[in-house]
RNA sequence: GCCCAGGUGGCGGAAUUGGUAGACGCGCUGGAUUCAAAAUCCAGUUCCGCGAGGAGUGUGGGUUCGAUUCCCACCCUGGGUACCA
């Protein structure tokens, strides 16, 4: 039989699924090892050819850790809360349920004939009440969770609470926004509300007034991305600042943590960067400028003493020439002398019509306000100006800047331009120019910092600092708490009630709070969010149960919580959900995480680099910390796949009207690209009539050729989009070509990292090797299935046992495209040795099976093994000793230069070799009747002779 | 600006420690087979040159017997980030 992929695949593809080959045990004495792919967002338009790009790859190393004697999880899921499906609500009406379940369905479809060995036992959807059930009990957790950086990990507000009854918040050293400090006494004589509000400042999941993006015309609040030049992205409405009441996650308490447990990960350096970067660690110290309160008899008295400023050169503190504040700053109008009030309020009022945006972009105009106040300076007592700018931010630091021109350029740039002192406190270093930012080199006109390396002086300057009180030594990071509320339909509800205002947590024998039913998806009239409309929405207290609006009365039934969480709460700890997926009492057995462990490879797009993955470490920390998991981070070894582009084709219509122009010609005629389906193109090769029909207006198109009478498209790689009629479904692939040609291609197309364009071109590459592969076990015409039982010979075990080490090799470190091409080198060379002996095609077939499952899974029953279990078969043993060969080609290069090849015996040392090499006649032509200068002799490798 | 990754034929890419640059595949050229096509097989294919030969891994320098690989400077592409004090 020839090769029929549709036969065997589908065969083999029903036999996985019948008798569930992949299911996997969650004891064994194998070796555990777990394979996550990052699960996906069902949307709409199902998967392109980019989507399984990683799943190809993570299941190829799966198949190869279970012949390779391992346990191993390798499971799939759906991202299933989201936006797409809510919008299509509103639009439609269609419940989102309803829309996920056929999207899921449509994504199962496309991702089974891509033939994956998933434990789908095992699957979770983010939107399943089973799922969120978890998700609302680990919110619960962090609720009852504040951050002790005296044990450096989150403890139960329990604890907290006793402290502060005995001792009250004088001691407590945790991450909290509490600005008070109050006494045991003071604690007990709080009212419950007041006490609440305060735990509120410690808790990891907490209620806080935050800054947000609001669109009142869309009811909701907008991520920055979703605002394009001040607008919103859908729709164009204005978007405003506002200030809400909203959930959040006090992820900075983990910034150190986050930081440093990047050095025990095995990711590429880019991604570590990225979120080193994101956390934005910068250590130095606070330090306080006292107010100048005027002349002696005209004192002014201010609301407080200092401006504090945050800097990371304390050493530079006697170059300090002004301080520079934030518009916004609070003591601003305080400090302003009447003299500067008109310019102050004009400055202010043109930085507040700013956005955040233009603020940032515009770094060239150097703009700012004297106030007329000043301060002292901390060390000299000398007058210092007070001035605003905006290039400092309110929103870093503590919104104000000691200014040291020498020392930074900002600094410099803005005493330039306002003519202000730039005092030198860098020894033999000329800041005439522009400023010496350099951390090197010796302080000098500085005090006691005078002759210190800068590094030393930094040190002493904080130890000074804090011994005379004027600061302290500080660490700033960038990292913002995550806001956690979103104003959606679609998304995990508040396991939360509000007791008269003090938000209370539901018991978790009482989850999951089930998403209720709305007539609208849109957010309510008076500006509430969309669960506002749900008429059963009300927690009952003495029945644990959802109930009727109607029936709060504030005494025993209480409104629920209307924000919904957002779509990184239920990717956060779904890799810890598969291993135990089906639990109904723990959101994972313990016995059970601990056999798993992390997932030991990882595959996934970077650009979830500052989200999800810093998001699920964030989480996973915490249950850590409270012992429900025992190991700190998620994921051991990462590998991201790079995009695959789609390759866009374009016809050149004339300007004016009706031509259209090949590619060639198109700059001969006044022309614009118009994208053309991929579909009606071949090899960039127009089916013209195929145009004609899905471009009806240019039915009557006149057609300017190639002089073959061809008509060639240009073509352009870019992102995959519908709008660009680009997309490639893998699911066509599938059906041309089939599921192992597919898989091969993709791995083919080159490292997996790295992001490349799409193109089919060379898909008939792959599609022939499989092929010829077939033919090395069917002999003649009719292919018939044959095997000789004789003793393999010299070459072809060679053969064999080369490419059981660089295919072993290639996949363990990841090299996907040259495994591929390894197998096609060795299925050349096999043909080309007419080898068709048992031994070796057994153990070639189960070292491709990883690749291309289903043609393999056939030929190992043609070989006489049990149906279906090539996964349990061995991993052929690479022996060396089938490579030695006795004879090597050296080249002979002269000055670097291969000129002349000679066969040696491999046995000969570098003296025998040299030796040889000199007797040679054809030296002579190089040499010229020079002598050599120089001969090296590198055994196995190459000789050089130097003339 | 700063940080990270990368730059090799007509195209995708290979070269694990400094040792034969261009594996493998596509495409292209020629040939065999065929009534014809598909499929298959054979030969060729970095560039310049009829050839001997010369040049060649973004550019310029360096180290070395020998550099795609190491060092320095620069250019370009992609990603991240940004008045972060």
């Amino acid at each position: 039989m020839e090769y029929n992929f549709r036969e065997i695949e589908s065969k083999w593809k029903k036999f996985w699924a019948e008798n569930q080959t992949f299911k996997t045990e969650d004891n064994s004495d194998k070796p555990k090892f777990y394979v996550l792919d990052m699960f996906p967002y069902p949307s709409g338009a199902g998967l392109h050819v980019g989507h399984p790009l990683g799943y190809i790859a993570s299941d190829i190393y799966a198949r190869y850790k279970r012949l390779t004697g391992h346990n191993v999880l390798h499971p799939m899921g759906y991202d299933s809360f989201g936006l797409p499906a809510e919008q299509y609500a509103i639009q439609t009406g269609q419940h989102p349920v309803i829309t996920t379940e056929d999207n899921i369905a449509r994504y199962r479809e496309q991702l089974d004939n891509v033939g994956f060995s998933f434990d789908w036992s095992r699957e979770v959807r983010t939107s399943s009440p089973e799922y969120y059930k978890w998700t609302q009990w680990i919110f619960a957790q962090l609720f009852d969770c504040y951050y002790d950086y005296k044990t450096n990990k989150a403890e139960r507000i329990s604890k907290l609470i006793s402290t502060f009854e005995q001792d009250g918040n004088g001691n407590v050293n945790a991450c909290a926004d509490c600005e008070v400090i109050f006494t045991a006494e003071d604690w007990n004589t709080y009212s419950p509300k007041e006490k609440e509000d305060i735990l509120q400042t410690y808790r990891l999941a907490f209620l806080a007034d935050s800054w947000v993006n609001w669109c009142p015309k869309l009811g909701t609040v907008l991520a920055n991305d979703e605002i394009i030049n001040g607008v919103s992205e859908r729709g164009g409405h204005p978007v405003e600042q506002k200030l809400m009441r909203q959930w959040s996650m006090r992820i900075k308490a983990y910034a150190e943590r986050l930081l440093t447990g990047l050095d025990t990960l095995d990711w590429t350096d880019s991604v570590k960067d990225i979120q080193r970067n994101w956390i934005g660690k910068s250590t130095g110290c606070s330090l306080f400028f006292p107010l100048w309160r005027g002349n002696e008899g005209e004192e002014i008295t201010y609301s407080q003493d200092n401006i504090e400023v945050f800097t990371t050169r304390p050493d530079t503190v006697f170059g300090v020439s002004f301080v520079v504040l934030a518009p916004e700053h609070p003591l601003v109008e305080e400090i302003t002398t009447a003299e500067y009030k008109d310019a102050v309020e004009a400055y202010k009022k043109a930085a507040s019509l700013k956005t955040e945006r233009d603020r940032q972009s515009d770094v060239k105009n150097i703009t700012g306000q004297f106030t007329g106040g000043y301060v002292l300076h901390p060390f000299t007592n000398e007058k210092v100006q007070i001035w605003i700018g905006d290039y400092v931010l309110a929103s870093y630091g503590t919104g104000a800047v000691m200014a040291v021109p020498c020392g930074d350029q900002r600094d410099w740039d803005f005493a330039n331009h306002f003519n202000l002192e730039i005092k030198n406190i860098f020894e033999n270093i000329d800041i005439s120019e522009s400023a010496y930012a350099e951390k090197s080199g010796k302080i000098a006109n500085s005090d006691f910092l005078s002759g210190l390396e800068i590094k030393e002086a930094m040190k002493i300057a904080i130890e000074e600092i804090e011994k005379r009180g004027l600061g302290k030594g500080k660490t700033n990071y960038r990292l913002r708490d995550a806001v956690f509320s979103r104003q959606r339909y679609w998304g995990e509800p508040f396991p939360v009630y509000y007791k008269n205002g003090i938000p209370t947590i539901i018991e978790t024998q009482h989850l999951p709070i089930i998403l209720p039913e709305v007539e609208k998806y849109l957010p309510t009239e008076d500006g509430e969010p969309p669960l506002g409309n749900a008429k059963t929405w009300a927690w009952d207290t003495i029945k644990n149960t959802v109930v009727s609006n109607e029936l709060i009365d504030n005494v025993s039934v209480f409104p629920l919580e209307l924000n919904t969480m957002p779509g990184w709460a239920g990717s956060s700890w779904y890799f810890l959900r598969y291993m135990d997926a089906n639990n109904e009492s723990e959101f994972v057995n313990k016995e059970k995480a601990d056999y798993w462990k992390s997932v030991d490879l990882y595959i996934g797009g970077s650009e979830h680099a500052t989200g999800h993955l810093l998001y699920a470490r964030f989480w996973n920390m915490f249950l850590f910390d409270q012992g429900y998991i025992s190991f700190p981070e998620p994921f051991q070894k990462m590998i991201n796949q790079g995009m695959i582009l789609g390759r866009s084709s374009f016809v050149y219509r004339t300007l004016e009207g009706n031509t259209i122009v090949t590619a060639s010609k198109k700059n001969e005629y006044n022309t614009i690209p118009l994208h053309v389906d991929i579909s009606l193109v071949d090899n960039d090769k127009l089916n013209i009539e195929g145009f004609k029909q899905w471009r009806s207006d240019y039915a009557d198109a006149e057609f300017i050729l190639e002089d073959d009478g061809t008509y060639v498209c240009g073509f352009e790689v870019e992102k995959m989009s519908k709008s660009k009629f680009n997309v490639q479904t893998p699911d066509e692939l599938v059906e041309k070509f089939g599921a192992d040609t597919l898989r091969m291609y993709e791995m083919f197309l080159g490292p997996i990292e790295q992001a490349k364009p799409w193109d089919t071109k060379g898909i008939n590459g792959v599609s022939n090797f499989l092929r010829k592969f077939w033919r090395l076990f069917h002999q003649g015409a009719d292919y018939a299935f044959e095997i000789t039982e004789s003793e393999p010979t010299k070459d072809a075990l060679k053969t064999l046992h080369k490419t059981i080490q660089k295919v072993t090799a290639d996949l363990e470190r990841f090299s996907f495209n040259t495994g591929v091409s390894n197998f096609m080198i060795a299925c050349n060379e096999l043909s080309d040795q007419k080898c068709n002996n048992r031994q070796i095609l057994s153990d070639l077939v189960v070292l491709l099976s990883p690749y291309a499952p289903h043609i393999c899974e056939e030929l190992w029953m043609k070989l006489g093994n049990e149906a279906g279990s090539i996964n349990k078969a061995t991993y052929p043993k690479f022996n060396e000793a089938y490579l030695v060969s006795d004879s090597f080609s050296y080249p002979i290069s002269f000055n670097g230069k291969v000129r002349i090849k000679v066969d040696l015996p491999s046995s000969m040392n570098a003296k025998e070799i040299e030796d040889h090499v000199m007797g040679m006649a054809e030296l002579n032509k190089y040499l010229e009747g020079k002598q050599p200068k120089k001969l090296i002799v590198v055994p196995g490798r190459i000789v050089n002779i130097v003339v």
